[in-house]
DNA sequence: GGGAACAAAAAGTCAGACTTATTTGTCACA
DNA sequence: TGTGACAAATAAGTCTGACTTTTTGTTCCC
């Protein structure tokens, strides 16, 4: 996934950025460029690309005479996919999974009622092949089967919307299913309940029911939510 | 505003990374290290670091014997504020604008209902404050001044949201508050239906009624819609 | 025409010298 | 005692030049 080892400076960062965002330097540690680029047995300008890279991630901040001092993390550009990748990998993992699906609660169902509105042709067809994978995935422990149409699903949703903002989001919604399917829950089959509501969602964007589309979405998100017992009483 | 030149590849991405956001390199272009290194008079070290952040925003891919390509837009890390200021400050303006107060609409109501949630004290007082701040701006072209509360009236709910997805998206809506005021729309006084609305949310948050916070904000947000002419029918 | 060897191109890497900003400490002076 | 200016130390920032590596395109031979 991704593109993993781009050069020197890129397997730095696969440990270095993995590091910072686990909390393992806290707010206002300060790194030298210059033991980084010993420690990792690289040149100082290999370093120094790194260290700009985490820079624009805002996980850090380089000053002269002072040294690379890790920002707090509310800093952080918490929606850059790398950074979403280094924290799904670390220790708070559930923590992230429940931001992005909260995140997801509130995005999903607008993108859908967009979705009725604007989708092809093309894209209610590839929307109702991956309902239909789902279902045919649905039993028998084809997690991963499943997983995979389950994805494209929500991909195709998002890009259908039409907003360059939602789209961008796919990968995000990837990561989370991944990481749902993965670890966390799901032992067993899905539920048949949530199945049935992508079929419907399908349908509705079939039928230009925007409102149908927007609650179907907001049924399958409170299902999303209780899976991680997060509440809205 | 943010962080201006932050070194020589700093001042070198000021203009490079809008001109990019901007298409003047059409997707698939190739640009040449030394090349640019050339154009804006600097070493090629420096050269590096700035394509390095501009890879890591996914503008750029950088191959062995290729050189460094534009990517399609569609592959753009939308959500760095780096890259939003940027195409903020482009031609594209009006069509992100409409990007970001779409995803607005979708993140603030929910936002707002996990706000009257979670809320400390504090923040319903900050909130009060700020409605307060709006009212007493809201007529004789005091713009600035009921700007700066609008700003911080989202900028508490995001926070007191206790998601951290959420609170990141604080300054985005900054920018489009001040690209609101500050170009397009809002010649006169802002809407007093508006600036009711947001007393009314205030006090929704500070009463713990997370439905009518929610319902309040989805209000607030068909007005910023329809400001900029998306239509919901 | 297809495949292997070769050449060219551009990014990638490294090492070392030098510059500059910023902090910190010191010392004199009020 | 405090305050200001000045000096030293420090770590990032910058530049240069040489070298390596990967990839692409070409050419040549079968």
């Amino acid at each position: 996934m991704s593109t993993p080892g781009r050069g020197l400076h890129g397997q730095v960062l696969d440990t270095l950025g993995p590091e910072i965002t686990a909390g393992e330097y806290p707010p206002g540690s300060v790194l030298r460029t210059d033991e980084l680029a010993q420690r990792f047995d690289v040149s100082r300008s290999v370093m120094r690309e790194a260290v700009r890279v985490l820079e624009s991630m805002h996980l850090v901040e380089s000053r002269r005479r002072v040294g690379v001092t890790v920002r707090p993390r509310s800093e952080w550009n918490v929606y850059d996919p790398q950074v979403i990748r280094w924290r799904l990998a670390g220790a708070d993992r559930p923590h992230q999974l429940r931001s992005l699906t909260v995140l997801r609660s509130a995005v999903e169902p607008v993108a859908a009622g967009l979705a009725a509105r604007n989708a092809t042709a093309e894209q209610c067809k590839e929307l109702t092949e991956c309902a239909l994978g789902m279902v045919a995935h649905s039993r028998g422990h084809q997690l991963e089967g499943y997983l995979f149409h389950d994805i494209a699903f929500h991909r195709v949703i998002l890009n259908a919307s039409g907003n360059e903002m939602f789209a961008r989001l796919g990968d995000v919604v990837a990561e989370v299913l991944t990481g749902r399917t993965q670890h966390d829950v799901m032992f067993e089959d899905p539920d048949p309940a949530a199945v049935t509501l992508h079929v419907k969602l399908a349908e509705a964007v079939r039928e230009r029911d925007a409102a149908r589309a927007e609650e179907l979405t907001r049924e399958i998100a409170v299902g999303a939510l209780q899976e991680l017992d997060i509440l809205a009483p």
